[in-house]
DNA sequence: GACGCCCATGTAACCGGTTACGTATCCGCT
DNA sequence: AGCGGATACGTAACCGGTTACATGGGCGTC
């Protein structure tokens, strides 16, 4: 036996399927003793209503497609939970489509996504925000976290120059005269406007060197390999992620440094293992983004008029002992 | 101009829907013009077949729902992962559904998933497993991660009892004679499967002592203070989880006692925090679980025949310097 | 030249819901 | 009694695809 369908709740409660469709959602118009009988035939024979075809006549999925890059685990379920948070507490379902690979694939994936979801969520510091815009199936509703983007959509940004300046005035205020950062990857944008933010906030007195790294831990450690190995003095270390900065703090104890004394080090988003280890950073709160981008989205669907907005979010300078001591 | 349907690209390519439907599948028995006649009208009117409409049609959705507890950031973000990598690599979407609460409302959204998924991933170690039957929409092939439940689904476990004896054998190895555990939360079946294979490992000179825990870093730093403020004497500490342990740790360096010289530390998960903060444990590869699950699922999904399986993955001991000195 | 077959294509039913519209019934009113 | 209107309900179209079946044209064969 099949699942049951409406058509067979009608039958079994003697009436028909529009009765049995107004009797479960609850409509006014129906008669006591018919709601009554679609119920007891509705619970009798099991009936659960199919979404897919309730979605497909209502034009509505209640679904919000989540895009992301393949992220490095902190970050991910951080914001997955803000944004699942927000979404069944509204009644969304959230569903997941990693961009793995720039490629064909992530083009295919987001075809897929038309028609199972209301709206999209996207998040891709990494990816040029036209070749986003190409791919988008036209005129679904969309958030996006953290994309350079021209104005229209509505978007969510982390403002990176202001957490990256607060880190550059904590370091002077240091009394840090040399500093290295270690750069995110090349493309991405995150990674640009950190640097740019904090170089313009360093006084011309303060010597900066950047390095290159990939927003790994492995590249953060190596880098600062590097650094040590070439002998250069500096007194500071920003890494443009936490990861990058643990990689550095690896590094740097392995080869008998002292942090903070001889040098201070910063990273940037506060991942959960950053309090563990003690790392100064700035505050970016992944699962608060992630509900607002969610309850944006929701807005935009379900809300008439509600326009476009870009939002921009300052993240805080979190202190801790790899800039200053006790 | 609302999105184009398979209806308008027949009327522009001035053939029939079927064959519209039959060119963009790639079924045979098209010509040729034909074909590229109907390509072309898609292309340039924007075309996106539309999924739900395909999913009711072909009774296939091509997602998997998965629903997991409000698990605590590490493991929840390696586990999707594992799922989407999986997933994505064979065609299918991932419908997340997180059960907070345990009332109606996980009842709810598992029968919103009925119509949406062809299949489900239920991992749900603190659920009734025959409360967890009750909700499922019938008939929906399903997975389930780490639930105790009678035979008769696919079933993927972590062996618990054999992670739990592995790490008394290695604390028992050690010459520790005064162990502590902090357990797990009540209704947890890990959390009861790894104290009492824990307890079944230990020779019976060793003497065991319980704590209650809910997995939380903070309930095991408030059990080993009190530990410590009793008095009693130990000489080894088995947290039924990592952030338990790490929260232990966190209390026995305040305490100024020297791990693991005076008190060996051991955790269960290994999750990321684990390795940086050197804490022996027990490594559940959650990454893996995911794929394996996914894997499973879709093979039940898509091959005949393909029959229940119970698996049970064995973890493994990681020996760190929570428990030896180097 | 007629027959039969194959190939390309169109028509329409179907998936499982929702809902506009039409109709039958019952009520109260004058 | 007859009329108007509200109320409950059924019929059938529709959402956007897929596909069983019917149809018609082209071609080879006897």
């Amino acid at each position: 036996m099949a699942e049951a369908t409406i058509r067979d709740v009608a039958r079994q409660a003697a009436v028909s399927v529009a009765s049995v469709s107004r009797a479960l959602n609850g409509l006014a118009n129906v008669h006591p003793d018919t709601r009554a009988r679609v119920l007891a035939a509705a619970k009798d024979l099991g009936y659960v209503p199919h979404a897919g075809a309730r979605s497909l006549s209502l034009a509505r999925t209640h679904a919000i497609g989540v895009v992301l890059p393949d992220l490095h685990g902190e970050f991910f379920s951080e914001l997955v939970r803000g944004l699942d948070r927000e979404a069944s507490a509204r009644g969304y379902h959230l569903l997941l489509s990693n961009m793995h690979d720039k490629g064909d694939h992530a083009a295919q994936a987001l075809r897929t996504m038309h028609g199972r979801v209301d709206g999209l969520v996207i998040m891709a510091p990494h990816i040029d925000p036209a070749v986003i815009a190409a791919m988008l199936p036209a005129r679904l509703p969309t958030v996006t976290i953290n994309t350079p983007s021209g104005p229209g959509g509505n978007a969510l940004r982390v403002d990176n120059r202001a957490g990256a300046e607060a880190m550059a005035h904590h370091l002077v205020a240091l009394g840090r005269k040399r500093i290295v950062h270690i750069a995110g990857p090349e493309g991405n944008s995150d990674a640009q406007e950190r640097l740019e933010g904090f170089r313009a906030a360093l006084p011309s007195d303060v010597e900066l060197q950047v390095l290159p790294g990939d927003f790994s831990q492995a590249s953060g450690e190596q880098a600062t390999e590097a650094l040590l190995k070439a002998g250069d003095a500096f007194d500071a270390i920003f890494a443009a992620n936490d990861m990058m900065a643990l990689g550095a703090l690896q590094a740097l104890r392995g080869a008998g440094v002292a942090v903070p004394q001889e040098v201070a080090v910063g990273g940037f988003d506060d991942v959960p293992l950053a309090r563990y280890l003690s790392l100064t950073t700035i505050r970016v709160h992944m699962t608060e983004i992630g509900s607002r981008a969610a309850a944006r989205l929701i807005d935009a669907l379900e809300v008439r008029g509600a326009e476009p907005l870009h939002e921009l979010i300052t993240p805080a300078l979190i202190v801790r002992a790899t800039t200053v001591t006790e």
